[in-house]
DNA sequence: TTGTATGCGTTATCAT
DNA sequence: ATGATAACGCATACAA
């Protein structure tokens, strides 16, 4: 390994004019400056992130946490593009990204412990159990963090925007002349909460049938539980027109269920997903669904969180609501 | 941040007994060691993993690389399964993990500098480009790296078991019946090539037709491209009576196609996809497919990398291949 | 059994 | 404009 020693020694200089020099420092000569880089490149030096975290407190490193509490973190769609997202803005602004989780090897620690361990400047956290005191902790602890789809008081969050979101999808399908909508909706999260709420105000306001028999618990990302919960809609005494699912691939679940009952979408009855991951638009046909910016989320968590760490004077908690995008498809018809 | 200076100080005893006693040493008096331990705890010490780092020239940090040339990297469910396992097999044993890449912030570096400048222990590369000098260079250099579904020589890899899978495949569609079979098959990486050369072996030893107009190029997770392959293969003059396709999500690709010629699987023609990942059991009709061990893959990668990492003199490059699994599904039909 | 001294590679302060 | 020195937090060889 090539250190800096290595550069003065070659340059016959000390190590403090190294180091300046290759930071851009104004009070080195310039002549002095080339010629210490020049050599640097010529060894083949690197700076070692280690010994600079160590010194200047700052490792240029921060987390992200994908604890899925339904199971399965990153392996969904929405969050691994969400992944992709905050790895690609944070390298951009110069940031390396490790995963935080609890219990490393024989050391048993909770996630604000290893986040400190691990020296991160500050954590994104996604898919996460928000009412987890561990979880708890680590948002609310000396560690910058901004969380994804919750908000903790005095953080930074980003959030997507539910309510928006079904309610474009209710008046889509009003507008295509459905009356009677059931929605089958996830855990009962605070994204979940947002989302009945929209969906019920949308439809009062348009004077749809609210009976609570049209709304249905299921699990996220969980097409057998999505299948039940079809099960039951159908079994009710008036069908509903159309099936909101809790997302894209548990719509899935619920289309082989309508299929077991000689139904097919949208000839005997529409559905609706949610999230709008690409699979959606594959599938055939293709499906009605909102969808998330899940992109935009991610930078926009890089983005946020890395402005905290690099101007905690001047920085203010933030929520930052992003807007998806109703992609229409071929699931909902047009009837009446 | 509470260091061992602070625990030193409130026991009354040096730095280096604190360490020590930490660390287990065994040349510390019992009754000492349990009276640090209960300070250090009392006080909330956590080690600092930069300083340890530093010193012991050891990061218990491991990179991952997913730079997917198809562009994607974790969003594609094989290798998202296959991170969440190299991580999860790292974590049980001490290891965190950092996402390797090119170009962070304004310092223009390659993959090995990357992994370098991170003072990364080793490097598991899954989904990259390997033909990619910047690749070569990595997992040819200083740094213990495992490849996955690609091998070095004189490095560690794990290898899906392209050929048996395909072989599996071809085998079960024969014994269904089937006689005239086409692949349409991904960009021409060294899995690729084991493919189909196994798909050719197997067909060969069958007894099978292998014109190459059942031979299609595609792209891998690419609908689109298996699509326009699988409308070539409804042109010929004589029809295979199953398709396999590169992947189970390019199967969507083709599925469509099949359906704009008014063709139902596994009713007209039979299909069969490849992975096996979870999506391909969610969907009606299930499909038939090999299911890769990613898992497994990724467990044994990160275990491998790691004993490399502890065990450098004991070490021997190992190619491990991991078997698959026929998922029967209902996309392939028996035929007379 | 405990303590002293040193160094990992870097940056920052303060002389020169 | 450059250099000597200290310090970041920790682990270890060696001395006591």
């Amino acid at each position: 390994m090539v250190t800096i020693t290595d550069i003065a020694k070659a340059c016959g200089v000390s190590r403090a004019t190294v180091s300046k020099a290759l930071n851009g420092a104004s009070d080195i000569a310039p002549a002095t400056t080339a010629r210490i880089r020049e050599e640097a490149k010529k060894l083949g030096y690197l700076p070692n992130a280690t010994a600079r975290a160590l010194k200047m407190g700052r490792s240029y490193n921060i987390g992200v946490l994908f604890s899925d509490p339904t199971g399965g973190g990153i392996s969904h769609e929405y969050f691994s593009q969400i992944l992709e997202s905050v790895k690609a803005e944070a390298e951009r602004l110069g940031y390396d990204i490790t995963f935080i989780s609890r219990d490393i090897g024989a050391m048993s620690m909770d996630y604000y412990e290893h986040a400190k361990y691990r020296s991160c400047d500050g954590v994104v956290i996604a898919s996460a159990d928000f009412q987890d005191p561990a979880i708890v902790r680590l948002a609310t602890g000396s560690i910058p963090t901004v969380t994804l789809d919750y908000s903790f008081d005095s953080r930074s969050s980003i959030l997507s925007d539910n309510v928006r979101g079904m309610e474009a999808l209710v008046r889509y399908v009003y507008e295509k002349g459905h009356r009677r909508l059931a929605f089958i909706h996830g855990e009962m999260t605070s994204v979940t909460q947002k989302r009945i709420a929209s969906f019920k105000k949308t439809c009062a306001e348009l004077g749809l049938p609210l009976s609570p028999d049209l709304i249905r618990p299921a699990r996220y990302h969980d097409p057998r539980s999505s299948g039940l919960a079809t099960r039951a809609i159908l079994e009710l005494p008036e069908l509903p027109t159309c099936i909101f699912y809790p997302d894209d691939l548990s719509f899935l679940g619920g289309m082989s269920e309508l299929e077991r009952h000689g139904l097919a979408a949208p000839r005997d009855i529409s559905v609706a997903g949610y999230d709008g991951i690409p699979l959606s638009q594959i599938l055939r046909p293709r499906l009605t669904t909102y969808r998330q910016g899940a992109e935009r989320m991610g930078t926009e968590a890089a983005r946020l969180l890395i402005e905290q760490i690099e101007h905690p004077d001047t920085w203010l908690p933030q929520q930052v609501l992003v807007e998806g995008e109703l992609l229409e498809g071929d699931t909902v018809r047009s009837i009446g």
